[in-house]
DNA sequence: CTATACTTGACCATTTTAGTCAGGTATGTA
DNA sequence: TACATACCTGACTAAAATGGTCAAGTATAG
């Protein structure tokens, strides 16, 4: 299972962007300085976001991001997996001889992880951006 | 968020144990062949379950763990928890300026991370070892 | 033409993970 | 009482993941 600052990193960053690309393209330096990610952090993660069409980058003078979609549009599902965040629980080995082959005789835990992914994915399916942003119009930049 | 191999195997383990513990302690050594995880391993898992009173020790010759209490009374939680898989999501940074301090300034994402550890935990605590027992009840040792 | 800002890829220190190794200690049984 | 079994403890470590940094670009507005 993997949910790290990566996944909090991209979602600050899409708050951020979210709030403010209706005026002008943001660029990741203020995103930087106002969410304090590392600049060049930052550069790798939206390459990622925008790989997977979530947002759009307009290079140049004042340039920066704007997001593909409304934020409504944009379920943390997909910010998740665009930076490889795989919800996913443990994996059982394949090649052991003990191990998890998948079919008839699964491990006694194959089962419980599989429970748990769906259980976790269906919760982060139902939230999107603008969730997020609701949850915070009365808070500081 | 941690969910690592280590939690899966100590459930996999208990689940072993709770199959055959009715009829004799269990060695860890029996476990190890059984489940394909090392002996060594296996001991430092078990060493925390019975700190936790999950598990109790019976040593010398023929000896072996037993569960302390019934399998319908050790949630998942409380295996986990023994185990230090903290079911926690990403951490805000304390001491950052642009970090989250748990106050009135929260970061965007912060009630996020609270409601998904919430939601994953809830699904923890419904669990029991007897429930995994069940699943598992047709299928190979 | 130049400053801004995106783009790409290589690199790296630290931490975590999933163990191994090397010694113990306790106890049932012969 | 010897000895095999099995628990107990702590130190150590290779490999992977994490959370970045660094360097060298390219595109475009003004």
């Amino acid at each position: 299972m993997k949910l790290t600052s990566k996944g909090r990193y991209a979602v600050m960053a899409l708050v951020d962007l979210a709030r403010f690309d209706s005026i002008n393209p943001v660029s990741l330096r203020d995103i930087s300085l106002r969410q304090g990610i590392s600049l060049d952090y930052l550069e790798q993660i939206f390459s990622k976001l925008k790989k997977n069409q979530i947002v759009q980058s307009i290079r140049g003078t004042q340039g920066g991001y704007v997001l593909s979609k409304k934020p409504n549009e944009i379920k943390l599902t997909n910010i998740f997996h665009a930076v490889d965040e795989k919800v996913k629980t443990v994996q059982c080995k394949k090649e052991s001889k003990k191990g998890c082959n998948g079919k008839a005789t699964k491990c006694s835990t194959h089962n419980l992880w599989d429970e748990l992914e769906t259980h976790i994915n269906s919760f982060f399916e139902k939230k999107s951006l603008e969730d997020l942003l609701k949850n915070n119009k009365d808070q500081r930049i």
